[in-house]
Order: structure tokens, then sequence, then C-alpha cells
DNA sequence: CAGTTTTCATAATGATCGTTATAGTAACAA
DNA sequence: TTGTTACTATAACGATCATTATGAAAACTG
């Protein structure tokens, strides 16, 4: 059967995804990747394709593995639990590596050449995905009496997905977590309620 | 005096700042900057220097030319009606021009190469400069008894500026302005009363 | 052991990047 | 008109981009 592979792939995988995070997907070259991965570039093309399934393959472990509080957040008992949850953990993870601020998926969203056109749309498809994700929770805390009659459960869904792409804006501008956390004291401040 | 340049300089900083609205400072390349420009590369790096120069004074053109709303927002009597008329004019700009949505200042901040660190640096200082002027208003409003003596001006800031920031991620992600204006409804019923 | 297969490391591919040298042309001053 | 100046356009520069031939080394099977 040949010779075995000597790097592991999952390390691999980890270090390249770091600097994706780091330099979206245009801004991190080759060079960056070997280096980050101790990966020479055929092993890296051999094992994962070319960039672009690179990058999908990183993206994919991140949402695994490091946006792994999103379904735990959602079985949260209330809506407000579960913006909550989401969001400070967003915060901890926007700011808890100073080598990779702010959050992968966003990184890539806006802009870039027209050849990194399909990896933006894949981060948007994400994006869009998670949304409909949150906009479904409230829509049931609201039939379950959890979120008042008057409640607009797509309006607070993007209200919580734009205060998560603002903090990751601002983790990339240097933000500490406590300062994303008062943007997030704020935003939960008057958050519906039942009563 | 020698010859006389035959392109309108104005017009081709407006056309050279719209292609780094909607590719970034890395994403858009001499190639794009020539035909959108309709202006050649040596007649660009005569009038404008070098490509960061160039971002640079699209910048300061972006600031007067389509920002001019936050001075004006500034002026309003209440920080509620200064955080919505900027709130509001954001989420137009950010959805006006199909070709380029969201905002210049915020597409640079985020991924990017090494190469791009100066021009990063310069976007998160120009947004650092406007948050301490909305920071500076909201502590005028506190003093004024416009706040109440519970709200925290610097959070408010914080705040406001989490959502331009998220908007123009969405907008990019397209979002049309009657969705941004639900996420501004929401962020405002947030919005502290002196009452 | 030999034979096969896969990985590894070096280096080269064509394309494109930002930047400029060069040559030609148009508009000024005298 | 003549000389000079500053613009325009073509094309080339070295560097870097993502990608891949190439050949040597290593680990498997029989």
């Amino acid at each position: 059967m040949g010779r075995h592979r000597e790097f592991d792939v999952e390390k691999a995988l980890d270090a390249a995804l770091c600097v994706f995070w780091r330099k979206g997907y245009e801004g991190a070259s080759y060079a960056d990747l070997t280096e980050a991965t101790g990966v020479e570039r055929p092993a890296l093309y051999s094992a994962f394709g070319n960039k672009e399934a690179l990058f999908r393959k990183a993206l994919d472990r991140y949402y695994t593995h490091y946006l792994d509080y999103i379904p735990v957040a959602l079985d949260l008992p209330t809506a407000r639990e579960v913006a909550a949850h989401i969001l400070y953990q967003a915060a901890d993870l926007n700011t808890r590596y100073p080598d990779h601020t702010g959050c992968l998926g966003i990184h890539g969203v806006l802009a870039g050449s027209d050849d990194a056109e399909p990896v933006r749309q894949a981060l948007i498809d994400a994006r869009a995905a998670g949304e409909a994700q949150l906009r479904q929770r409230f829509e049931r805390a609201k039939a379950e009496g959890d979120l008042p009659e008057t409640a607009d459960p797509e309006g607070l869904a993007l209200f919580v997905l734009a205060i998560l792409h603002g903090m990751a804006v601002q983790a990339k501008a240097g933000f500490s977590r406590e300062r994303l956390e008062r943007v997030i004291d704020q935003a939960l401040s008057t958050w519906p309620t039942a009563s």
C-alpha cells in the first residue's frame, strides 16, 4: 500500500484554519500555509485538494470545533438564554486567540477579488443557515409563550446576528472581551418579555 | 508648463473608490482600477501615487462625500435622534448601490495579507475616531439630562457601532434595506430613556 | 529479500500582482 | 516656429501567486 503520511492531517488542518482565520481566504498564501502547518505544498494538495477545498474543509472544522456552542445554545429553555449564550460565547471566541481575533466565517464575506466569489458565497450561505436556525428557534419561543405575541422572531434573529457580525469587526479592530460584553449587555438590556 | 491632464481627477477617484468599496483594498487590482477609471496605470500613479496612497485618498473622499451624514447627525438634539439618524442613513448607504454594498471603511478591517497591515490600521483608526465622536456626543447627552444617569455613554457608542458594522456585513451578504431597518428598529427599542 | 506504491522535498510552471522605463504626443512659453 | 515640459500609451520589470512535474526516499505487500 505504500508509504504512510508523516504529518497529522487534523493538526495541519487546524493550523491552516488559524491562518485563514487571521488573514482570510485570499490573504492567506501557500507560503503562510506551509509555514504554519509544517507541511510542504504538494502534501497539502494531496491531502486537501486545492486552496478552495482546503478552505472549505477548514470552514467545516470551524463550525464543528469552534462554533459548537451554537447547537448547545439553541437547546436552552428561553429565547433570551439562547441569545445571551450565543453572544457571550462569540465574544469569548472572538477574543480568545490574540493571533486570530474575530470570526473566520465573517472575514471572507466582505471584500475580495472576483476569483474569491465562490468562497464568499459559501460563507454567505453558512451565515444564512445560522440565521434560519435562530429565527426558527425564536418562532418556537413565541409559540411557547416565551416571547410575547408582539415579538418579531425574524427581526430578533437579524438583530442578534448583526451584533455577532459587529463584534467580529470590533474584535478584529482590537476590542477586548470586556468591551464586547458591554455591547452585549446593551443589546440584551430590553429583550422582550412575555410578562 | 506642458500638456494638460485629459481625465477628470475627481471622477477617476470616485470610480476607484467604488472599486475599493466592492472589492476591498487587496481585492482591487490595477486592471480593475484602470478599467473603472478609464485611466491608464502610469496616469493613476502620476495623479495619486501608489496603490496605498490612492486608497487613502479614496477613503478620505468616502468620509467627506458618503459619510457626510455623520457630522449632521451629531448635531441633532437628542442622543436617540443621533443614533437613529446615523443608523438609518447607514442602512440606506449600505444598500444604495447594488454594485458595491456595505461599507468601504469596514471591508478592509477584517482580513488580508501582511502587506495590507498599514491600510488595515488606517481603517481601524478611522473607525476608532468615529467611536470617540459618538461617545463624546453621548456623554454630552448624559450631562444634558437627555440620557438617564444610569446610562453608559461608551457602552451605547460601542453598541451603535456594532450595529453599524453588523449591517455592513449583512448588506454585503445581500440584505435589503428593509431587513436592515428591522435590525435598527430592534436596536433602538433598547434605547434608554430619561423618563 | 525484491517490487510496488505513496509520500516527500525541490523546483519550475504560467499567470497575475504592483510598479515603472520607454517612447510618442500634445500643449504650453518664447 | 522651436524648445521644453508634462502628459499618454505600450510594454516590460521583478516578485509573488496557486498549482504541479520531477525524482528521491520510505514503507508497505508478496
